[in-house]
DNA sequence: TTATATATATAAGATGATTATATATAATAA
DNA sequence: TTATTATATATAATCATCTTATATATATAA
């Protein structure tokens, strides 16, 4: 049985792996990368990103260090060790996925 | 820009391409064949697949046909024409998600 | 005759995402 | 120098989707 979670939430998935590759990175930073490298395919907004990473945050996936850039304040986010684990067991999920639904949408049947 | 709705929304895809494959299903059936293609990796919920097909159904895409089994009513879907074309742009819109996040979850750059 | 399989349907609740709004600094263009 | 755009984080209202629970009824197998 796929988590049902995988069904919606690849957002939480594609933050972690960024982080899993990039060291520490921050929100705003992110929404950047993705759109990078998506070639603007898709457009994190803030209203969704921030609320996912402190809940990430909360639960012990990610922790934050505050750096001052001038007065403007930025939160960088790294992985914790669980976070870690986490992220490939994600990932794994996300392709054990899209392995399924790729069978189920490909072939044409009698 | 992918559509969001594919981000959560692979439940409708799977409805429509199934009806595309397999001519006209009833929505029981339609739990059956996803669980069998599946190997029992997706199950979908009846609270979830009914208020689908009535959405589809309600927005033209899909047509019904009420049988008798016995005494039991059974309710045939089929696509209509429109439903035809626009589960083929569903179908590759969850192909172009999944190359782009292949793409964003596979690659462990610098 | 009792449990399981077939068959459809809706309502309550949870979750996750969008849109709107708020606040503030830094850099660039007019 | 002033207006606009980019940087940066955050929350609330709203909407869509999915899960879980519930309801109803027939058919079949143990």
């Amino acid at each position: 049985m796929i988590a049902n979670d995988l069904l919606k939430g690849t957002l939480r998935t594609i933050v972690l792996k960024l982080l899993a590759d990039n060291g520490r990175m921050y929100g705003y930073e992110i929404t950047k990368k993705v759109e990078e490298l998506s070639t603007g395919k898709i457009k994190l907004t803030f209203g969704a990103l921030y609320p996912v990473l402190h809940k990430l945050e909360a639960e012990g996936h990610i922790a934050t260090e505050v750096e001052y850039i001038g007065k403007r304040v930025r939160k960088y986010y790294t992985l914790t060790e669980t976070g870690r684990s986490w992220t490939e067991q994600k990932v794994d999920e996300f392709f054990d996925f899209v392995n399924t639904l790729t069978y189920l949408l490909k072939p044409t049947p009698a």
